[in-house]
DNA sequence: CGGCAACTCTACATCGTTGTAGAACACACC
DNA sequence: GGTGTGTTCTACAACGATGTAGAGTTGCCG
């Protein structure tokens, strides 16, 4: 069996505590000791029972990570980014997919497993206005997105209303007036659905234009399938847009199939913006238009303020709520020339935040 | 703070490994005694302490995956289904990515995580032949992929080679005679990209072809960005081929975008398959024609030989090699008419194997 | 040279659970 | 009535680490 800090002790003639303060970087041990008790543990091929540590000082170095599926981009991405972030803070990520489920999203919060973990960072979907009382946990956790805010819970998340508006601004100044939106919820306000749909209507407003209420096309979840099909009935219902804002990239890419699979052509008939910045949009064909949100960002600020939060436990310090800067990535789907020059990855961004 | 089992045993009257014992389901309990105990349990809001039993037991119901990348839409979608797969087994998943960088991949081997886990299904990109040793561990290990081989060692894999002879024989039965390949290791054997090219050298000499070595484009990374670049290279130095060959869907992607950023026609000009199966590939303009190599059969059979692994601790039975059945996914990238009528994710598959 | 601070190290209790061993009782069997 | 079997429950010692408290030792200061 493993070596544990006893045989380490008896071997380098020390106490168990002494081995436990050289692993712990203890400063009072002699030069001496520490070079006898780092010999035994060397030669004993000794590691630290995490399991044991855990019980006594009561932190695990794992957080969590709930998401609703690593098998979109977005997340995929993102659960990249937290682990690296992650890493760099010295803490392993476990990952919980709730497949967007309410049932599967209560159990994160309240789940047997929080105690295997020192906090959580949660993407909901499911969990919307009204489940507020539901995140007073008694554990560090930090929310990402906009389903749902709560005071006393530390948020992150991007300027929704602002980046649709600039994208939506950005395909008026193109020209394109009939833009159709792909993805919509309808009634909803707080989402992303329902935040990025009323930057949407901000930037219409501004431009001193109506909303064609038969442009908005709907789409529950936000993959490349719903995006095709949400495009395909507005087609068939006979409505003819010149520019399309899905409000998430795999939509986009959805729409781009669907379009062409019908011979539009993408961007001369109709320009395409996504919202998300995954990889995959700068490959596609065209390659997509799309709003950054600043998904590194995001990754980042959740890991660290979630480490506050597990360090400081005792000090409830007021909860925050960090905006990550967006930005325009112009690609082929609205530009022909982009599309023409536009190596992959090497696009210029517009900086709009 | 949190109440523990002395708390519920003092509130129920009884000891305190009795409350253990109705936690635990042991069955000789009087039916008053577990109400009582039940009925204590939900008072106080009580959950076990995961960190002590781990102690107690030496088992945390953690299994680490070690993946080079989540960002890369196959691991994306390999570790949600391992995800799903584990949790049909009661287990959770840690996460690791390794880049594909040696150092962090012998970490992952040695790694002071391993007391965090029960085991480790582990898809190395770096190590290699040379490196077998490293694999002889003393805790439960699945290896997924074919870069390296231990007798000890239980492996999950797919059929490399007929599945990559299966798709060069269907490029050939379409009447394309110049087949590309992207993504070669040169030298390599073992490897993916090995085993995958030494099909499509079985193909063409089936067919009683010569390859043509200028055909064969390299790509170290696996990614849309390298095929592209492997692409372009190839038909920068002149090459003219009718067909392509990616070894991966992402590079088959980063294809597809070189390809028509020139005016390349799709299937007309050239043909393009790729490899893995990616839910990207079907919503691609145009959709991809790939090679599914069985990938949840592969993550799903990796769990539960792991689950094997973690309950029959003392038995150390004979490693074994699993084998994933394979299939070719036809859409438009090769034919046409695929695209056509092509509503993605409805393609019919060629059944191979 | 007494007293105090700074080192260096140890013994012991403790985190919250489960395994072991066995006590106590009831019932049946011969 | 002794023996055995089954049921129900408990006391206590682990698992392997860390926190607390304090025992020695040294060196320096006044």
């Amino acid at each position: 069996m493993a070596a544990t800090m006893h045989d380490v002790a008896k071997l380098a003639g020390v106490s168990i505590k002494t081995v436990s303060n050289v692993v712990n970087g203890y400063p009072y041990i002699r030069e001496s000791t520490r070079a006898r008790v780092l010999a035994a543990i060397e030669e004993l091929d000794y590691q630290v029972n995490v399991a044991a540590r855990n019980l006594r000082t009561g932190r695990t170095g794992i957080i969590a990570l709930a998401v609703p599926e690593l098998s979109l981009p977005y997340f995929a991405e993102l659960a990249d980014s937290v682990i690296q972030a992650a890493d760099a803070q010295g803490l392993t990520v476990l990952i919980e997919q709730t497949g967007g489920q309410r049932e599967r999203e209560l159990e994160v919060l309240s789940g047997a497993r929080r105690h295997l973990t020192d906090g959580l960072i949660f993407s909901p979907l499911a969990l919307g206005p009204g489940d507020e009382d539901l995140l007073e946990v008694d554990f560090p956790m930090v929310i990402l997105g906009e389903r749902i805010f709560h005071s006393s819970v530390d948020h992150v998340t991007m300027h929704n209303v602002e980046a649709a508006r600039a994208a939506t601004r950005y395909l008026l100044e193109l020209g394109r007036r009939r833009i159709a939106v792909v993805g919509v919820h309808p009634g909803e306000v707080v989402g992303s659905a329902g935040l990025r749909l009323k930057g949407y209507r901000q930037a219409m407003a501004d431009a001193g234009l109506e909303v064609d209420e038969s442009l908005l096309g709907e789409a529950g979840l936000w993959h490349r399938a719903t995006g095709a099909q949400s495009m395909a009935r507005l087609l068939d219902a006979g409505v003819r847009p010149d520019a399309v804002f899905a409000l998430n990239d795999a939509m986009a890419l959805g729409v781009l199939h669907e379009l062409q699979v019908r011979g539009v052509r993408i961007p001369e008939e109709v320009a395409v913006i996504g919202f998300d910045a995954v990889d995959e949009g700068s490959y596609s064909n065209p390659s997509l238009t799309t709003v950054d949100p600043g998904r590194e960002q995001i990754a980042r600020t959740a890991v660290e303020m979630l480490a506050e939060r597990v360090a400081g436990k005792g000090a409830p310090h007021e909860a925050r709520r960090v905006y990550a800067d967006f930005s325009i990535v112009v690609r082929g789907s609205t530009q022909a020339d982009a599309a023409a020059h536009g190596r992959p990855g090497l696009a210029e961004g517009v900086r709009t935040a």
